[in-house]
DNA sequence: CGCCTGGCCGTGAACGTTAACGTGATGGTT
DNA sequence: AACCATCACGTTAACGTTCACGGCCAGGCG
């Protein structure tokens, strides 16, 4: 990209490159590729040149021979919400790590989106993808992992085949029911997001709690528990303390109580799912499950480059890495 | 990408739908970029028989020759950083509609970060950079934008011809002293954020407050936020209101300010800046400036297209779009 | 009737790289 | 001495698209 006559900017190519070196295009490529069959000598004399020239291989020309693009996709619901970009720091940190970079595409949890964004991914020619699919089904799945690299983050597999990350819904849920049994509530009430597929979150509470305890589902969103909050509390106003999707929700729950004059935790206790930034300096501090989310991401760039691997010399289709991330509770004021 | 022999992939291209639609390569070439010279009638034959095929041009090859990706890239200091989610989101979204996808870097305010990142963008064939440059020099941001259309964020464009997208940080500061002024503090202090090269905030401040009002630098975090308000008030014990950088440090300023067995915002006021998500809901609520952050995504993208636009047809090198968002104070409790 | 104009469409060529194969030299083995 | 690997490197041919042409046909004009 150096190189310039008269404001016209003019192009480094791998020619230019071996003509200054005195080497053949091929030489030069496998210079950069470290593929063997080149003398350590003539390769530090091609890199050097490169340097030099300050060459830059054309990702486009590149990609039309190997169909590779060094990007890889992330799709998730909403960066917006708080609890994406931890995870997006992550891999966002550990493709760089890897020399790939990262488109992301937000769908709000809309099977159309999400397949087209995975679509998208697909053309602009990526290694890889990332998703947290919330409403595409199992088959779409397959679909996806057909064509490219795939691992789903926070969802059950569709098939053995296809990589997965989770963190450990299950324990956080039961975690979360069982300090509020023993902080002395016997009727709890569960706040679910309407989005997903699995349900894990809500399984595990209505096996943890007591039969019938109430689950109300509504956006996995501030409002949405607010409202969530509000439903529960006008049919089951016997509930002494709410367990929630997610960290927003909570504070949506709390927000709703408080405008029915209820004080959290001491007419109604509150406890959220994720460990936000925010959660310890929210009023009341918030009790709620924490998850290392940063760690989930580097996890699925991890897993995701396995993938990759395994497709790439023999594609074996047989069973792919499956990791569930540990879950704790940070108990704090709120519940 | 449809079309399948034995389990191996078999690409369709543009040739496959010239010959099924009895047209040249250039026709169907014609009938996808919409450039004219081509029938209406032949245009939506060959339209309908892409719909058949499933036909999805390569984006390798058609960038080889056009130079353009279809992507843009947006640089920022960390995702994780609650301030820029919103803004992204409202990149994607307006990214979306244009068509284009969008690759996200990460650079934590550290200049090599932030010029490899352009780089990166630049050998990626990116139609364009949206950049929260902190740290780099402004020599260094006009190299970027002689290489490829540039929109700087929240930063002094570094020459009339690079545009700019800013908050109304001048603003913004100066309703957040006057209200502390209103409130009858007279002694304040700032936690200035250690980023950025254009320090307006921190001279809004020291121009609206009262002559020798103390100001600590920090970085703009939690932690950040909290040892900058322990030194401030360590070295300034009458300071009575503290404007910090932003939510985050304002949020590290009350969690020191309570160690410090100082009430918020009896003892001591704190307002910040940014308005994130959860300012209404922290203890106590956070005073703070608030500015549309998907709105500044959105418009960062607009900007960017008229950059382009403007370079496609006359590089005209001469003024480019410089807009300023408003800035509005939001009051709540804590100060 | 001949010419030109403009609309529609097709034909090489080129973009920059890597895969596949070819070639010459070297050195060791029979 | 003839042979054959092996190594280091070069040549050719793609990858799929758009650009710059050039051709053809219909219709308008002198």
């Amino acid at each position: 990209m150096v190189g310039e006559i008269l404001g016209r900017e003019v192009r480094v190519t791998i020619d230019d490159v071996a003509r200054a070196a005195g080497v053949s295009r091929q030489t030069v490529s496998r210079a950069m590729n470290g593929k063997g069959e080149i003398s350590a000598a003539t390769r530090r004399r091609v890199l050097a040149t490169i340097e030099e020239l300050d060459y830059r291989p054309s990702v486009f020309a590149r990609g039309m021979r190997t169909q590779r693009g060094g990007t890889l996709g992330l799709i998730l619901s909403d960066i917006a919400n708080p609890f994406f970009p931890a995870v997006a720091r992550g891999v966002f940190d550990a493709a760089a790590a890897r020399g790939s970079s990262v488109v992301v595409h937000n769908t709000d949890a809309h099977a159309g989106r999400e397949s087209a964004a995975a679509r998208d991914v697909l053309e602009r020619g990526a290694d890889g993808v990332i998703g947290f699919f919330e409403a595409l089904a199992d088959e779409d799945l397959t679909e996806v992992h057909r064509r490219l690299p795939l691992v789903v983050a926070d969802r059950r597999a569709p098939e053995p085949g296809v990589a997965s990350v989770s963190s450990d819904f299950a324990t956080g849920t039961r975690l979360a029911v069982e300090h509020l049994h023993a902080r002395g509530h016997r009727r709890l009430g569960m706040l679910d997001g309407a989005v997903g597929v699995d349900h894990v979150r809500r399984h595990a509470f209505t096996d943890a709690a007591a039969p019938g305890s109430p689950v109300v589902t509504g956006p996995p969103t501030l409002t949405g528990g607010a409202a969530a909050a509000d439903q529960l509390l006008a049919e089951h106003p016997a509930v002494t303390a709410l367990f929630a999707f997610n960290d927003l929700m909570a504070v949506g729950a709390v927000r709703a109580l408080r405008e029915r004059g209820r004080r959290v935790p001491e007419d109604c206790a509150v406890v959220g799912y994720d460990d936000l930034t925010l959660a310890a300096d929210l009023d009341p501090p918030l009790t709620t499950v924490h998850t290392d989310k940063y760690e989930l991401g580097r996890t699925l760039v991890e897993v995701l480059d396995d993938v990759v691997r395994a497709r790439r010399d023999g594609s074996a289709p047989g069973v792919a890495p499956h990791r569930l991330l540990p879950a704790t509770l940070v108990v704090r004021r709120s519940g």
